[in-house]
DNA sequence: GAGGTCAGGTTGTCATTACAACTGGTTTTG
DNA sequence: CAAAACCAGTTGTAATGACAACCTGACCTC
């Protein structure tokens, strides 16, 4: 059955910076999440949509790996794609929590528990790359969306990004989003994600009652050019807080 | 700098079922975590690279594609092909916990504490698509590792599987293997991860004090087709376990 | 010396073509 | 009637060609 009936308005420009493969994948996960292509059917073949859109089929086939990287469908040899079932859809981005929040409508302030330099702590100065004894960028914030207290955060930079990460800033702001906007490219970052019993000071400041279980994650990114840019120990309240993420298995292409 | 003549010897099987470009991958793989593609450097260019293997550069790209989808390599527009530094490197895979262990030479242990059907819990029948009512393959497991409890696992699964997986099975093996074995093909898992305090039950299967921090998690897995294969519900001392994972930002190609 | 300009090299995008491999249903065959 | 063979439809793999966009470093100008 044909289910690109609603694609043929999904009028591709030629003439945007915006690659013909990305406006296509953008148009059909709309599509996707809209519910006009409802769940479990299949794609028009990628011939046909090439047809329709006037374009090659490389550019159909490079915009729906798009999609199955993201879970969003699923291609069968000899069969079809099919629009992945009911409602999964989690990616584990590589975004803030600030602006998750912000995007749900929770509006997140920030209060800063400290901003200062101090010398490098020795379990970071590998993971960020810097020498011993130097002095990197430390701070240390509480999240709190809706009243609540939902995340205390200790990050640690290298001393070069301090022009770019200001206490100002990170008072109105999620951290990525400021690293973007100076100019730094986040590409990847290895996390690990474990649980713990709050110690008293955790406890008071996360407003629960002290050894009560934590969510705890461990982050260091990694710009554009491979260099290190943060690394992150944070910890949420584990009955306000969890990581939903899909994860799809080597599709490649 | 060419960086790339460990690569001639690499010879591609043309032969071979296996692609051209995803032979050309796992051998740009095996040489970076060899250490043979020294962190940092340049890949060969793709034009390069195409003309020592005599393929065409989409091949190539397509085989670099799979690298940085894995976050092995950054590609810069307009300067080349950087090898990852230091030693990231851990995906979410989607894998089973024994053979996790295994691969570490863990020698895993299972422990079955029950295997049964039962009507389907109502939390689970919305994820597993099947009517409230029905039966469902209900077993818990508790897998030792080194001698030690090391996680609380609960599964549902569609009665249709039950010829698959038997609990005679389970006990040498891990659940997805069982499934690959049984021709069923998982392609997407959405899972959930948090944090709780031990139940006193938990808490002595485990061997931990009740009411310490475990880490949770929900995962739901789908095949090829799309259906949902497994409902599962584990839990892990927090001492003794974490989940690790790299998170690359879209990348697309 | 500082700044802008340009050229060369690299990855990014896209089209076109061809054939292989797989799936599911239909037809043929025993 | 059942099993095997076939066939149409679909995605998978690969080559070739062309141009665009981008970055760096060298050169030139002021």
């Amino acid at each position: 059955m044909g289910a690109g009936r609603g694609l043929r308005d999904a009028v591709l420009d030629r003439t945007s910076p915006v690659p013909l493969y990305y406006q296509l994948a953008q148009s059909l996960e709309t599509a996707i999440r809209s519910g006009r292509l409802s769940s479990g059917s299949h794609l028009d073949n990628e011939l046909e949509l090439a047809r329709q859109l006037r374009i090659s089929r490389p550019t159909v086939r490079r915009a729906i790996a798009v999609l199955a990287n993201r879970g969003l469908v699923i291609r069968r040899h000899g069969i079809g794609t099919l629009v992945v079932p009911v409602k999964i859809r989690r990616p584990v981005r590589l975004s803030s929590l600030y602006d998750d929040l912000a995007e749900a409508g929770q509006a997140p302030t920030t209060r800063m528990l400290a901003f200062e330099t101090v010398p490098v702590p020795a379990e970071v100065a590998s993971s960020l790359q810097v020498s011993r004894g130097a002095r990197v960028l430390h701070f240390e914030r509480l999240r709190m969306a809706s009243g609540q207290p939902i995340a205390l955060m200790r990050n640690f930079l290298p001393l070069s990004l301090a022009e770019i990460v200001t206490e100002g800033d990170l008072r109105n702001t999620g951290l990525y989003r400021l690293l973007q906007r100076g100019g730094i490219h986040l590409r990847l970052a290895s996390q690990s994600i474990g649980a713990r019993s709050a110690q008293p000071r955790e406890a008071k400041l996360l407003k629960v009652p002290s050894g009560s279980p934590l969510l705890t994650m461990r982050r260091i990114s990694y710009d554009d050019a491979g260099r290190s840019v943060e690394y992150g120990s944070h910890v949420y309240p584990a009955d306000r807080y969890s990581f939903e993420m899909s994860v799809v298995s080597d599709s490649t292409t």
